[in-house]
DNA sequence: ACATTGGGTCAACCCTGTTGACGTAAGGCG
DNA sequence: CGCCTTACGTCAACAGGGTTGACCCAATGT
């Protein structure tokens, strides 16, 4: 029974524990168990357990866990960028678009592992790439300029939170054997072969944090650069 | 019979099918399969079948799927370093090194994708971050900045690798929908509401392209800046 | 030649997503 | 009001996943 998801519902009947299912239910629901229990929990049949009705309950409302997994990103995107304004600083406003981004793929890892990688050519994308450009635009680079170098920096974006919460997105029990990495494999080693690493052995252990913020301060530095170059001399050959 | 994996092998047994099991060749016959047959053939009774022995042989080599994993993620970062030698420019270098990793992942795309934001915790990686953080001390950084801008650096190569990879992985169908998406969805919008993109619109069909080299440059222009600053004052409060 | 034991094999367990059949109750309609 | 259709919740089952413990053969050191 794979296929035919109807757009809206007539028929709403209670499941054996009394709830009504809805599109909008499962989705928070999903939400609800991957927030609390960990990316892990989301499977259908522990989703159906969450909502009090069978398994495979869950297959009239979407053609199957992808379909799910999209409608829950979509909602992601949504949250993510509500609400933003751009100010009068490009540069506060890039990094504020930044942190938003990788504050809603952070806050459904495992949602935004799997959709990250997509093209959704929405509305919302729409709109940030637009938002993004026109900063570039009033900071006064070129247009070819301003469009490439948008991609550059949304692209590093996109890419580092795609990775953060691909990370998250693991089960637990690798997530912290990567995060114990950092301290046991990389401290006890052979000063003669790894010169450099012992020279920063003591700061190895922060390398288990993310250098999300770091990678975004580098870039808009090196933008903020380009863009005072470009007043001192306004139409350079 | 989960755990002890001996560093070297002393009895060499084959298979009932004649051949006999190594390290590399179970990481070498996992990464054609998926080579061929995408990340999800790669199962370990898929594996099994295509070494020709039991499939839990495997766990005679690996802990498990995500040791197995790990190993794949070193063997490509081993492949791409292969006889990389860093030379007297440190920028040059690094440039140099995020241009393998990102080669080697786009290698194996399919691979990379599952393994691209792991910490492998094996030689060839710890030899790469070796290299990249002694080239940051000959840059004049200390050790903690060193430490620190490595993993921004290598993070954000690592990143825009895998999610190029990604692409790279998916179905050539859908990749070139995607592509064509972006130029159709961003031809015909109201001038506006979208006052930015109608100015860059020419600009846009290169928004496929890749923002690999742009972003290295922007991440390598910021370092060299911060390298000068520090050795025009050496020793800043 | 023999004892040791590494490692290939097998059967079994519990987890997944997904499907087709089944029946019940909800809602339209006379 | 009551029938009839059918939406949709339920159930059983299947195929495939990772992982484990027991088994036992043969390669190796002595």
């Amino acid at each position: 029974m794979s296929t035919r998801v109807p757009q809206e519902r007539r028929r709403r009947r209670p499941t054996r524990s009394g709830i009504l299912l809805s599109e909008d239910l499962i989705v928070e629901t999903a939400l609800r168990l991957i927030g609390e229990h960990g990316p892990e929990a989301l499977s259908v049949r522990r989703l159906g357990a969450a909502l009090g009705c069978d398994p495979t309950a869950l297959y009239r409302y979407f053609h199957g866990t992808d379909d799910l997994v999209l409608a829950i990103a979509d909602r992601i995107i949504g949250d993510a960028m509500a609400g933003f304004v751009p100010g009068d600083d490009w540069v506060a406003s890039l990094r504020e678009m930044a942190l938003r981004v990788r504050a809603g793929y952070l806050a459904h890892p495992r949602a935004a592992a799997l959709a990250a990688h997509r093209v959704t050519r929405r509305r919302n994308e729409i709109r940030a790439v637009e938002t993004g450009i026109g900063l570039l635009l009033t900071a006064g680079f070129e247009p070819a300029d301003a469009a490439r170098l948008y991609l550059a920096f949304i692209d590093t974006v996109l890419s580092h939170a795609a990775t953060e919460a691909a990370f998250h997105a693991l089960p637990r029990q690798q997530r912290e054997a990567d995060h114990r990495a950092w301290r046991d494999v990389y401290q006890d080693l052979d000063p003669a072969t790894y010169p450099a690493l012992t020279a920063v052995r003591p700061e190895l252990a922060g390398m288990a944090d993310s250098s999300f913020p770091q990678a975004v301060d580098l870039l808009l530095e090196a933008l903020a650069a380009r863009a005072r170059a470009l007043t001192r001399r306004p139409t350079a050959p």
